[in-house]
RNA sequence: GCCGCGUUCGUCUAGGGGUCUAGGACGCUGCCCUUUCACGGCGGUAACACGGGUUCAAAUCCCGUACGCGGUACCA
């Protein structure tokens, strides 16, 4: 089995690609195949410079390597359509000679013209197809001299693939069973364009057939342009890959997830802004992966190796799946708190210096402890400032609701206690707190909020006790007798 | 318009003729836990688009309608 993700560097990575990658290094893995990657960049006008370096930057980012592509190179490169151009060129003039495709040499004006002149209200948008070809200018209507002789001279031409009305052109997708088109619906689709590049369909059949890819995965939007490549593949005597064609990610209200809309629900789009934001590889992954394929049972959480030991295409649903960004915080929740609170701490060191100063990485991994049930992202550890710095203000309508007219005194009076510990750790700042409150016949709560907001400036937050032994002593006492003196 | 694909809780989904008074997850929500908040635990809320068939029996099969999505480029 050999699967390829064919991305096009027209701009950055976007997430419905990187699901398509996934489902298909899914397979790949799942059957034992080679994952391929290939970039088609046929279209000059649409190619971005950086583009493809984000491609790549993104699929390493979430650990989907690839056995062949560019870079790593591979038997059946090269990888990069652009650096293929010879062999689409072969194979178009092939067809040509079998008379399965043919040139045509209509200006975009002239073209227009002819859909100008067809234009109704029953046909919006009319074809150039077996019903139009012949009012044209191509080597179907033209001699064969005037054919050669415009050739000879360098006129501009495209090659357009010959669609016979009257066929039935059907396949078996493997998400979605049979699929049948008519051939008349089907237009003689350009080939290879007038700056001689080949367009996405030709060199697509001529790579998958030379790369010997066996299972064409790919989005929904392709559905319709199946037939073409199923006639392509027929006219040149190749076997067709098997098709599966995946749902498409709608945005939460239903539309095409396209840029403008998902970003006007605060949805990122491209895997570039997902890296930004601070989400997990894995939870990402495993998201994408159940936008649209589930593994039978009700197992949600799964790295890649279980998913890949799962996963089949047969399980792959065929309806548009809608994003749903809580959803995919939520996974990206579990994630962070399976991970190492080390691991975590390192990667927030440097935000942390940068906005609180030096602090030790030791310091910071007793902060993501005591935040960790209560983040998304590993920067919502800068959420929590208090486990830094002193509080600079105190919440003004807690104060006003739960700071009584002896909490200062109290604050004073548990000062002078916690003074006289010997050891500062949660354990033993709680045993003194509560036998104090214990002997004084105090409420707890009296005196835990006022402590609360003295160290935080807010009226909850992590476990105060622990809090207490991370920020050390001498910290605690200034901070509670500051909230005593100011609050008074 | 035409062609194609689709339609189970708000969302992701299980379900492939009887075991469905339709299961799980996210969300929302009640209770419990608790020094607060969060986490967690236990509950609750909420769906087979509609209409015809086929069948002893349909969420499951067939047809139609509605709706949604995709395509209709010398873009991929």
């Amino acid at each position: 089995m050999r699967v390829r993700f064919a991305p096009s560097p027209t701009g950055y990575l976007h997430i419905g690609g990187l699901r398509t990658a996934l489902y298909n290094y899914l397979l790949a893995k799942r059957h034992g195949g080679v994952f391929v990657l290939r970039v088609e960049d046929t279209d000059q006008t649409r190619f971005v410079a950086d583009a493809e370096q984000d491609i790549l930057d993104s699929l390493s980012w979430a650990g989907l390597s690839f056995e062949e592509g560019p870079g790593v190179g591979g038997a059946f490169g090269p990888y990069r359509q652009s650096e293929r151009s010879a062999r689409y060129k072969e194979v178009a003039e092939e067809l040509v000679r079998l008379g399965k495709a043919y040139f045509a040499f209509d200006s975009s004006e002239e073209i227009e013209a002819m859909k100008g002149r067809h234009t109704t209200a029953e046909n919006p948008t009319p074809r150039y197809d077996f019903n139009t070809r012949l009012e044209m200018v191509n080597s179907l209507t033209l001699s064969e001299a005037d054919v050669k002789a415009r050739l000879d001279r360098g006129d501009e031409f495209v090659v357009r693939l010959l669609v016979e009305p009257g066929q039935v052109v059907s396949f078996q997708d493997a998400v979605r069973g049979n699929v049948s088109f008519d051939s008349q619906a089907v237009d003689d689709q350009v080939l290879v364009k007038s700056d001689g590049l080949p367009t996405y369909h030709l060199a697509n059949i001529v790579d998958d057939h030379d790369m010997q890819i066996t299972h064409v995965i790919r989005g929904e939007e392709w559905l319709s342009s199946t037939p073409k490549h199923i006639l392509l593949y027929n006219a040149l005597g190749w076997s067709a890959p098997q098709m599966a064609h995946l749902p498409l990610i709608l945005s939460p209200t239903g539309g095409k997830l396209s840029k403008r809309n998902a970003e006007k629900q605060g949805i990122p789009v491209s895997v570039q802004q997902y890296i930004q934001h601070g989400y997990e590889p894995g939870a990402l992954l495993n998201f994408l992966a159940l936008l649209g394929w589930n593994p039978g049972n009700d197992q949600e959480i799964m790295d890649l190796e279980e998913m890949a030991s799962v996963f089949s295409l047969d399980r792959v649903g065929q309806a548009g799946v809608q994003f749903d960004l809580q959803k995919l915080s939520w996974f990206n929740e579990q994630y962070l708190r399976a991970k190492n609170t080390k691991d975590i701490a390192e990667s927030v060191l440097p935000l942390v210096k940068d906005r609180f100063g030096d602090y030790s990485l030791g310091h910071v991994e007793g902060a993501v402890k005591l935040m960790i049930e209560r983040m998304t992202f590993e920067k919502d550890i800068l959420d929590a400032p208090y486990l830094f710095e002193a509080p600079t203000a105190y919440d003004e309508k807690s104060v006003q609701k739960r700071w009584k007219t002896d909490s200062s005194d109290l604050l004073t009076a548990f000062s002078s206690e916690f003074e006289s510990l010997s050891s500062w750790d949660a354990a033993s700042i709680e045993g003194c707190l509560k036998a104090k409150v214990e002997r004084d016949a105090l409420g707890l709560g009296s005196i835990m909020f006022p402590v609360r907001l003295s160290l935080t400036g807010e009226p909850s937050g992590p476990d105060l006790f622990g809090m207490m032994e991370l920020l050390g002593k001498n910290e605690v006492l200034a901070r509670m007798q500051k909230a005593a003196n100011e609050l008074r």
